[in-house]
DNA sequence: TGAAATGTTGGGGCG
DNA sequence: ACGCCCCAACATTTC
């Protein structure tokens, strides 16, 4: 703390940044990653207190996620987000020092440069990321070159939640009860005031040399819809504890035509906020009323933040599940190979308008709403029976909260091929489920411009419209707005039958083992 | 975090 | 008044 005083004061307007006294000259480089901020920082606070200057670095190198590099939505919430953590870093009178990959040479390269003999960095648990820190771990032990490792993104890492068999959970409920049997997580820690800085800053790139941001620019509706960075995550929990939403967050959270989800997804994917805080945040917020309701919401928004926690731990303890259902006897399954079906559910032209309202709300903003996840999702798989990974691949590319974990949890749950997956028989009505959840097509509106003037009776279902109500709303059926690209009756029977095959294998093998 | 098919019940019209 | 039928509303089962 002293030596960070004494530098920030040497870094006045007049100073080079090269009279700094240097007693130690320890100097660690603070790797970002998934973790872009300054609160509850758990590598970034033990940086400080190692009593070294700190040399906050990012590194991008898309090609080590494998076959998951960031789609462009994420490349360009990257793009702002090391833009604002560069700020606040500034305001804490150090800088972020950005860099191409491939990551470990870079370490190497910004440590020799830097003097630095120390590297801090929170944990990630991508299986291609996991792979990649611990070889980076030992390479940068064996030259000398201490490695610390944090949680910072997580309430209980992966390996810390098991049965009492030592084998992983894989329903969603025993896990939940798992984690709350637990003794409550750590309290988040508060951000250091200022980071000590190094005589020298090694080499940097611009932002732009990363080049995260798309040549052409479509991404008037992302900044339309988004802050992203430390700040706006604070703001965006900010207003959903205080905001209407927060005490009927139990049912508002499923209506897509109302603002009551708490939005944070994409801030929580690039750790712009950390659920240590939202778990902090929850726990005040419990203990200070007695309102029953309010409870009820919080729980069910915690429970939501655990979701996050099965998704990371069934990742970790199933990598292959990314790309292969976690249920072998779903890859037997007869998925139908149909482009224009693909291309018709990615632009929001099925002609079932929830459908189509979510889509385009996914490809205008970056995001779509849980509830209509669900129900796109049971679309693709069920209705289209098109292969999962294609609606987990499309998801990836472009949402700004593409998370490898959420992502590939949501996709075999939908599917029924995952751990604690819906059962093979849910098959969302999307017209019942629009009524339901949209029930005066709000939402539907929105973003189907062509069913804006559409009434409520017909807006889920328009091709039962009576031609006097399309012709007063100005839908022309087949060529403004389509009809239906398959009809849902027939196409749930036929997902039934295809999936019921399924079951009576998995049944079979069953009872192979069981005779075993 | 579903929906359809099937079963049950009870009120009211009506002969 | 009574029994029969219809059917809405709700409950249960099934996919």
């Amino acid at each position: 703390m002293i030596l960070a005083r004494r530098q920030l004061r040497a870094r006045g307007p007049f100073s080079t940044g090269s009279s700094v006294l240097d007693v130690s000259s320890n100097i660690a480089l603070l790797w970002f990653r998934s973790d872009l901020r300054l609160d509850d920082n758990p590598a970034l606070t033990a940086a400080v207190e190692s009593k070294s200057a700190v040399v906050p670095v990012f590194v991008w190198c898309p090609e080590e996620e494998q076959a998951w590099a960031p789609g462009a939505a994420s490349r360009w919430w990257l793009a702002q987000s090391l833009r604002d953590l560069d700020a606040r870093l500034r305001a804490a009178g150090s800088r972020l020092i950005l860099a191409r990959g491939p990551s470990l040479p870079t370490l190497l390269r910004l440590a020799e440069e830097s003097g630095a003999n120390a590297v801090y960095w929170n944990r990630r648990y991508e299986p291609a990321s996991i792979a990649r820190d611990e070889a980076s771990k030992r390479a940068l032990t064996d030259r000398g070159i201490a490695a610390h490792s944090f949680n910072a993104s997580l309430l209980f890492e992966p390996w810390t939640i098991t049965k009492s068999d030592g084998t992983p959970y894989q329903v969603f409920s025993a896990f939940y009860r798992a984690c709350l049997a637990r003794r409550r997580p750590a309290d988040p820690l508060a951000a250091p005031r200022s980071l000590p800085a190094p005589q020298a800053w090694p080499l940097g790139l611009g932002i732009d040399a990363l080049a995260l941001e798309p040549a052409s620019d479509w991404t008037a509706g992302l900044r339309a819809a988004w802050t992203p960075g430390e700040a706006g995550a604070a703001d965006q929990l900010t207003r959903f504890l205080d905001g209407p939403g927060a005490e009927t967050y139990e049912h508002e959270r499923d209506r897509p035509d109302h603002d009551g989800t708490s939005r944070l997804s994409p801030h929580f994917h690039f750790g712009e906020i950390g659920p240590r805080r939202l778990w902090h945040a929850a726990g005040e917020r419990i203990e200070a009323t007695t309102d029953a309701q309010l409870h009820r919401s919080t729980d069910a928004w915690l429970r939501q933040l655990v979701w996050r926690e099965f998704a990371y731990h069934l990742l970790y303890w199933f990598p292959h599940t990314t790309n292969a259902p976690l249920r072998r006897e779903f890859a037997t399954l007869p998925w139908a190979d149909d482009a224009a079906h693909l291309r018709a559910w990615q632009r929001g032209l099925t002609g079932y308008p929830i459908v189509d309202a979510g889509m385009r709300q996914l490809w205008a903003t970056g995001w779509m709403h849980n509830r209509v996840r669900m129900i796109v999702a049971s679309f693709l798989v069920k209705d289209l029976l098109l292969p999962w990974q294609q609606g987990s691949r499309w998801f990836w590319d472009t949402l700004v909260d593409a998370d490898l974990a959420n992502n590939t949890l949501g996709w075999q749950w939908t599917a029924g091929c995952g751990a604690d997956a819906a059962p093979f028989f849910r098959v969302f009505n999307p017209v019942l489920q629009g009524r339901k959840f949209d029930p005066d097509g709000v939402y539907v509106r929105r973003w189907v411009p062509e069913l804006a003037h559409l009434g409520r009776k017909w807006i889920h279902e328009p091709w039962r419209a009576p031609q006097i109500e399309l012709d007063a709303a100005g839908v022309t059926l087949g060529a403004g707005y389509p009809r239906p690209i398959v009809a849902h009756d027939s196409a749930r029977r036929a997902a039934l039958t295809a999936y019921a095959r399924i079951g009576a294998r998995g049944r079979e093998a069953g009872k192979t083992r069981g005779t075993l």
